[in-house]
DNA sequence: ATAAATATTGTCAAAATGACAACAAAGTGT
DNA sequence: ACACTTTGTTGTCATTTTGACAATATTTAT
């Protein structure tokens, strides 16, 4: 990747955001830059679209290139065109959500370079910042990140918080829709909204809206390792 | 514009879908296309970025071209990449979306060409398709439209609805913001979600959600020329 | 004056929501 | 064994919201 792209044209990219539900906190993986500009700098994965592929293509193949990992849900987030938002030339860039299950995201992560790291959301009076064990916390506010994912960052985790409640994003959390519990399901709002959830009213509501509708039902082993009750186990329909 | 594009590169283009209410029916603006691809063709109005501009300036310039309006709501619908979606060449389309009132639409558009025509949003178990006086009707589905623009519009009138009872949307159709009465608002509502809605419930609601917190409220005016009783006349705040 | 048109308010049962209490089934520790 | 903790699950109940519709108000048209 050139320090100086080539000049007289618009250059397109995809960065993607890749959420995750991990002990009980909504967290983004970002990769550390090996490269000029923002060398050493925690950002979104990125890449250039090519001209033989569409944006959904490209999004993949980086996808395939970071990890081994199939069938994820993939959802376009907002394309971010300001001028000088890259310094090595113009450069527009198309941002997607992934949600991947920590699961599969953690399988996935142990066989590679650790240029990649998981980041927890984390909510204060000051707006969103990002932790992990060993890393100073990154501001999304004060050019803590490369380019300007910081506000790519707060563009998505709104819109996935926004969503969570009246679509299905928050099953694409669970490690496994054929066998969840309501609690997993409650985790992953609690995790997206960052606020707690009353059980009562949460199941109520999901059951109303997905098992009534049979979207959701529940399957005959009821069975759980762990300390208190074990949970009834539901699966995701079709 | 040439019939073909510089080889070796993506361009990056925007469309617009500019909605209105006209007569209580949800309506958009496409213009004919003058040169070829899809020569006389009817197609959204659209146009090259620029390299040393951002897509919302690109859609600001086409705006102030075609239409001599200022202060418009202007929002990024999507961003479509398929690859053969223009046969010129390789070109990726950002689509805005902009609601103009029909009263400073009409007037604007009498100033032109009629290269421009607004077009009725019609729904039917088929899917939406387009109409205006002595025109065809335009299907979304089946190529009637220039490049994936059928796409683009199906998208867009589906967000419009979706997000029109949860945002501020509608008050952006209305002809003056700063006196207009209830029934003017459900009019848009009536016109975007394509179905009737009882006045009673309506006024409830939007007084719950507006009036209580300030954004709205009554005019000492409540005249009105007409056939009915005159409206009481309210004000967006601020 | 009467009718028609439009705007506005009122009513009321049904449904959804929020805040809790209570109960059930497992493991843990003494 | 027993009490205790943990987690899951169901029940209750007052409040709020919603949907359907009746009733009233104020204007123009005939």
């Amino acid at each position: 990747m050139p320090e100086r792209l080539e000049p007289g044209r618009i250059h397109v990219a995809v960065d993607i955001l890749i959420f995750t539900v991990r002990e009980g906190r909504l967290s983004l993986l970002l990769a550390r830059r090996k490269n000029p500009p923002f060398r050493n700098y925690w950002a979104l994965p990125g890449r250039f679209v090519g001209l033989e592929e569409s944006a959904e293509a490209a999004v993949r193949k980086l996808l395939a290139e970071m990890l081994p990992v199939r069938d994820v849900y993939m959802e376009q987030l907002y394309t971010f065109t300001a001028l000088n938002r890259d310094p090595r030339g113009r450069t527009i860039s198309m941002a997607y959500m992934i949600i991947l299950p920590w699961q599969k995201l953690q399988a996935a992560l142990e066989e590679e370079d650790v240029q990649l790291r998981c980041f927890g959301v984390n909510h204060d009076a000051g707006g969103l910042y990002l932790t992990a064990e060993g890393e100073e916390a990154i501001t999304l506010t004060a050019g803590d990140l490369a380019f300007d994912h910081g506000e790519i960052i707060r563009t998505g985790v709104t819109r996935l918080q926004g969503k969570i409640d009246y679509t299905d994003v928050s099953f694409r959390f669970l490690s496994d829709t054929a066998a969840f519990s309501l609690s997993e399901l409650q985790t992953v709002f609690e995790a997206v909204l960052d606020t707690p959830v009353d059980s009562s009213n949460f199941r109520r509501s999901i059951r109303g809206r997905y098992e009534q509708s049979g979207r959701i039902e529940q399957t005959v082993q009821a069975k759980q390792q762990g300390r208190g009750r074990p949970a009834v186990l539901y699966r995701l329909v079709k």
